[in-house]
This record gives structure tokens, C-alpha cells and sequence, in this order.
DNA sequence: AATATTTTTTAGATTAACCTAAAAATTTAA
DNA sequence: TTAAATTTTTAGGTTAATCTAAAAAATATT
């Protein structure tokens, strides 16, 4: 069945917030995430109930069906390897490609995505350490932590990000936190939570709590 | 000014049928081109007009402005370096790039583009064989013949094709021409005006006006 | 030159995605 | 457990791009 740009954003939406809670996602939270009005939601949503994606009663929010699931993932795929192939292949910074992305996702043929897919070597995740899903909508299992939950004085390795907005993305630059980064955490500070950490070896430096729980890491 | 993925594909296609004439083009022909009727087509001649990118007054069919041509040039530009990416990177065949590529035209960024390019080498030509205007949107002087235009007994080489439908490329797939093909006229026949020619020192085989008048070719 | 034909435009609708304002349902708090 | 606050839906409109049918203009033909 046609689906449209809109469409695919909201069925992207909702399996989004749908990561986070195992309960039904309500029309603010998607109107919010869309930037839009909780009236336009409730119509979409009603829309995309009709198309049997996604599972909707009036007042009680709403939930990707497996169909719908299907193609958010592949939205997802398409988005990361997207992603990727500006990273490697076209030389963006991992705080620049997001907006490529967003339009790039939307580009209809299974066969450009699954060639993407090997002309990258079948990569597990993408510029952020998110993960990529396989042509078959499968994510590869990856079980990082958050460098806020690490105890003081272990060793860990940067794995990729909770949040892609350039202003994070450009904080970690800044920070010289890139994927792969050796973290030794020397201290954490009771009165804010802030981290006294080694990055590479360095010289530590201070990273507050906010910024240490959009950080994941492999001990 | 903001510009809609249709108002793109109307500029584009002025654009088209702007290079075969210095006439103006008439709303039927933009409305066969576009697959849509011509009340739609004058709605929208109306509207570009208004946002400066076509010259139109009513009756008199429509050109495009130094903005507009501006603007197709940059669509024609990313068309035609996807299409080389397409067969040079995800090793597609020529005559599967097009939808492809109608998509990917849309995708708006300067930096990928610009990347792109350097990324495939500042190609002048794509997989037809077609100019590829630079960043500047100049595009490079290629000045091919016909083949339907060259003597018996001349030899010459296939530098590009007139026509990008997959029906007409499946079939010099068939044939074995592609692009840098080596043609020698065996002889022309009066009758049809079909061509004996060899293709790559191969046996001679025939190749209608038709076909020949769409391949172009450098002596 | 008058008439017929073709082309183009206008008028009035339709659809998708959005909006605001008001009504209805649900949730929270007194 | 009723009232207040919040959330969600409905009702009624808007805009972009399309359509059909009819009117107007341009072109071709007798």
C-alpha cells in the first residue's frame, strides 16, 4: 500500500517513543515529537489505524502494529545506513548528517538500501553507535550501559550517543569524546553527579550528569 | 524562497523541453511531460510566475527565468551525478538508475552534492553519457552527432543516448553497445535507413534509424 | 472572412495534511 | 466522590496540488 512522507515520519515517531515504554504512546507525545498539533495527530493516527498500522482506540494512545513495526525499522535502516555512508564515505562530522538523513531515509528501493548495506560491509551500527537493523528488520543486540550508571575508578569504552542533536554531538567534539574513546573514570562527584574522567589517556576532565547519561559505553 | 518537490519537477521539465527549441513551451506540453492535465499545469505556471522562476503570460505558453534555469540546472546536476553513483558505487545498470535517481535529485543540501561530485571524480558525464553542469551549473561542451547522421564506411564511438526509458537501453544492452562502444558503418540502407554496422569488431548486425537516431556518438 | 477546431483558462470540487476553537473524555486533586 | 485540570477528540477551515466540465482565446480550414 502508498505511504506517504508524513506517513513514514509518524510510524518513525511512534516506534520511537515506543522504544522507551512498554505502555501506548499518547497523541501529545507524538504531537510533540512531530511538532505539531495533538488535532493533526488524532487524525493521522486514525488514518494510519485504517491502513492497519498501527493499533488505535480513541483516548487510550496508540501502538505500531507488526506491519507498522516492519516498516518503521526499515525507515530506521535506511536512516542509519544513510547515516553512515555520509560519515564514511562523504566525510561529514557525525554532528552534520542527521538532516541528510531525515530526507534520505525516504527514498523508495529495497535494492539502493540493500546494496548500501554491502557496499558499508554490513555494519552493526551507525556514526552514533545506534544500531543498524539487518534486511530482515532484525537489530543486533548491543547492551551498553550509560557512563552515568559506571562505578568510580573502572575503565570503559565510548559506544555511541542516547541523543543525535548537533548540540550534544558538537559538545562531545569539543570534549574529544568520539566513538571508541577510553574512559577512566577517576571520581564522581556526590554534590551534582558531574564525572571526573580520563578520555584517551588525557589530563581528566570534569562531564556533568546530563551529559554522562547520553553516553554509552562497554566496560 | 521555499520550492515543493512538484514545483522542482515542473521546472525541471521546462527545463527539458526548453533544450530541443527557442520557443516557448505550451501548457500541453508541460502537461504531457508532467502526466498531469493542462487546468493543473496552468495553476501552476501561474504560481511560478508569481514566485519569479518562469516567464508566463496567459496564452502565450512559458520559458524559464535566469532564476528558474538556475534551479533546474542544480536538479539536472544531482540526477545525473546519483545516476553515476548509482552505477559506479552500488553497481546498478544504466537503464535501472532513473526512478532512482528522480528521487534522489529532491534531496536538498549543497554540501552533499559538492561532495558527491568530488567523491566520483568531477565526472562531465553520467552513465547516458549526459553532461553533468558543475557546481556553477555550466555545463560541459560535449557537441555529439547523431548516429543516424554519420556516412557509411566512417568509424566512430558510442558517447552517449538521447533517451534514458529502460526499454530503449534493455535493448542496447542486448545489442552490446554501451557507452564507449566502438562503431564502424558497414553500409546505410536506402529503403528504411537502417545501419549494417559492427559493433566492437564484431559480426555486423543491423540497428534501425530509429534506434540510431537516438545514439550519439563522437567520429 | 467566417467558421470549425484546438488549446488554454476559469470555475468549482476533491484530497492530504495541517490549523484553531470548542466539546468530550479522562485523570488528578480537593 | 465531586470538582478542577488536563488530554484528546470533533467540528469547521485553510493550503497545495490535483481533477472535470465549461468558457474563452488562439489557430486552422474552408
Amino acid at each position: 500500500m502508498a505511504i506517504s512522507f508524513t506517513e513514514e515520519n509518524y510510524l518513525k515517531v511512534i516506534h520511537r517513543l515506543s522504544e522507551a515504554t512498554q505502555e501506548d504512546i499518547s497523541t501529545n507525545a507524538v504531537a510533540e515529537q512531530m511538532q505539531t498539533k495533538a488535532a493533526s495527530v488524532t487524525d493521522m493516527l486514525r488514518k494510519l489505524a485504517d491502513k492497519g498500522w498501527v493499533n488505535y482506540q480513541k483516548y487510550q494512545g496508540v501502538r505500531l502494529s507488526p506491519t507498522g513495526e516492519k516498516i518503521a525499522l526499515s525507515i530506521v535502516r535506511k536512516h542509519r545506513l544513510w547515516e553512515l555512508f555520509l560519515v564514511e564515505k562523504m566525510g561529514f562530522n557525525w554532528d552534520e548528517v542527521h538532516d541528510i538523513a531525515e530526507q534520505l531515509e525516504h527514498i523508495e528501493s529495497d535494492e539502493l538500501v540493500n546494496k548500501l548495506d554491502e557496499y558499508l560491509g554490513f555494519p552493526k551500527t551507525d556514526p552514533h553507535g545506534d544500531p543498524i537493523p539487518n534486511k530482515d528488520g532484525i537489530l543486533p543486540e548491543l547492551a551498553y550501559s550509560q557512563l552515568s550508571e559506571i562505578k568510580a575508578n573502572k575503565t570503559c569504552k565510548l559506544m555511541g550517543v542516547a541523543q543525535d542533536s548537533t548540540v550534544f554531538l558538537q559538545l562531545l567534539t569539543k570534549l574529544n569524546l568520539s566513538l571508541g574513546a577510553k574512559l577512566d573514570i577517576q571520581e564522581i562527584n556526590e554534590f551534582d553527579r558531574s564525572i571526573f574522567v580520563s578520555i584517551n589517556d588525557a589530563a581528566p576532565i570534569f562531564i556533568s550528569h546530563e551529559v554522562a547519561k547520553n553516553i554509552l559505553v562497554k566496560s
